[in-house]
DNA sequence: TTTTGAGTTGTTCGA
DNA sequence: GTCGAACAACTCAAA
């Protein structure tokens, strides 16, 4: 019989012990408390790569959060496998009465959580959930006629409006410490290697798991938010945050986050924390349309742009992946996601037009490309970006507003630092011509020490033509 | 129920 | 170089 005095809590993708809320409902309660984290093999089976930097970022988060746990008493047991199995067999054997988790929001992990919950219900044991890695989920934020917003400025402004203290304080987890329990940790040990992964080099790109990592950059980007309004922009200037895949993983809370930009948001000079809000609103905004539409996790949010047909050529979208387009910002970008796991987000909207509105590549190529390389990977935030940029989802832009990737990158890269970083075969082209390498004459070209076509590709499609292919796409669909 | 105003991130053209 | 309009109509949300 389940022990109605202690409980298991299930970490997923919030790896933090403070402010974390449903490991404070657990140790609100009387019993014990045991933690769990498994390395889901339903999750890691799918990976491209045996190096993957999220998964040296769990693992490091998890070591991270086992310490934690330890200052307290407690400790996390580590398992691998499926956990749709592991979890109701773990609940069985430590005789617990109950399991808690947070939500999570994506199909796979809600099916997932059902089975189960059914499997602990034929137990006996309760399964417990929490609202966590949002601050407004599901129907909290709906419009005057009760149903779920699509477009982003009234759910904005209706977030704004409802939000307060109550919905950004902490949960105060350390209050409540004592309850945790110490488990065996058998079977698996900590290492890396215990799940089948090698290291993937997450050091030499100064990124870090766990929540002293977030800590920090949270605090040196709260010493430049006031200008991130004027930054965020420019990829080659240290305007962002750099914690999503804080918050991908929950090694830091959005409460606190959203908590310090709303406070500063209201102060004098708080706009740089109000845009910088406005993005996280933006997060709460894609969980809350993939809750109500799942179905946009395999096509369009609007069905009928399902029926464009992509001519998808594959040499076009290798050229895409590899960084070799011909046009400099785009390739810049592809390459800072290949060596780094990161991508700016102005590029990020830069490479997604270019592949879908250039290239005529099925916006679903892109969103797969990126969801294998993203350190912040989130089903919900690129399936919704990849769709804006498609002009498919929901609160899109209009099919007609096609980026100019040459026009973005004299903007936004004006002096080509950025390009300069990640194409240093084009580092001896002046400003001018580095975002359109091959409007240089030869005599140029040999001057700046790059042979358009031999040193660095030329552009793979005429931007003008293929402005007006993509038109014609959407013509067809219209109509 | 009907009407009205508005809509993340742009580009191009012509004056 | 700078500016406004057109792009092309549509849907949403609120009055």
């Amino acid at each position: 019989m389940p022990d109605k005095d202690s409980s298991l809590m299930w970490f997923r993708r919030d790896l933090r012990c403070t402010d974390n809320a449903a490991l404070h409902a657990a140790l609100s309660g009387t019993g014990r408390v045991y933690c769990v984290f498994v390395y889901d093999t339903e999750i890691l089976d799918t990976l491209p790569s045996r190096s993957d930097r999220r998964v040296e970022f769990i693992w490091q988060s998890v070591v991270e959060l086992d310490g934690e746990l330890a200052k307290s008493g407690g400790n996390l047991i580590t398992l691998h496998g499926p956990a749709r199995q592991i979890i109701p067999a773990l609940a069985l054997r430590l005789k617990v009465g109950a399991v808690y988790a947070n939500h999570d929001y994506e199909p796979a992990a809600v099916a997932r959580d059902s089975a189960v919950e059914r499997q602990l219900a034929a137990a006996g044991i309760e399964f417990l959930t929490r609202k966590d890695q949002v601050i407004f989920e599901k129907n909290e934020i709906l419009t005057q006629g009760g149903t779920p917003f699509s477009v982003f400025t009234p759910y904005k402004n209706a977030w704004l409006k409802k939000v307060d203290d109550f919905y950004l304080k902490a949960y105060p987890v350390e209050r409540h410490a004592a309850s945790l329990a110490r488990a065996s940790r058998e079977p698996l040990g900590l290492a890396l290697a215990d799940i089948g992964f090698e290291p993937a080099g997450l050091k030499a790109l100064g990124i870090a798991g766990g929540r002293a990592s977030a800590r920090g950059l949270f605090a040196d980007f709260l010493k430049r938010i006031d200008r991130y309004g004027a930054t965020r922009d420019f990829p080659a200037k240290k305007g962002p945050s750099y914690l999503s895949v804080h918050l991908r993983f929950g090694t830091i809370s959005i409460r606190e986050l959203a908590h310090e930009a709303w406070i500063r948001s209201r102060g004098r000079g708080g706009e740089g924390a109000a845009i910088w809000l406005s993005e996280l609103i933006w997060r709460d905004f894609y969980f809350m349309i993939l809750h109500h539409h799942p179905h946009v996790v395999s096509g369009a949010f609007r069905p009928a742009y399902d029926a464009i047909p992509w001519p998808n050529d594959q040499a076009l979208f290798t050229a895409w992946c590899e960084g070799r387009t011909g046009y400099p910002i785009v390739d810049a970008a592809m390459r800072q996601l290949n060596n780094s796991g990161y991508m700016h987000n102005r590029l990020r909207m830069i490479a997604a037009s270019f592949l879908v509105k250039d290239l005529l590549v099925d916006w679903r190529w892109g969103e797969k490309y990126f969801a294998d390389r993203l350190n912040d990977f989130d089903l919900a935030a690129n399936n919704g970006g990849w769709q804006w940029a498609a002009s498919t989802g929901c609160d899109a832009q209009p099919y007609f507003r096609i980026f100019n990737p040459v026009t973005q990158s004299e903007k936004f890269d004006p002096d080509g630092t950025f390009i300069r970083r990640y194409l240093p075969e084009l580092a001896g082209c002046d400003a001018r011509h580095i975002h359109a390498p091959w409007t240089m004459t030869a005599e140029q070209q040999r001057a700046a020490g790059v042979i358009i076509g031999e040193d660095y590709p030329a552009p793979a499609v005429e931007h003008a033509a293929a402005r007006a292919r993509v038109l014609e796409l959407f013509k067809k669909v219209r109509q």
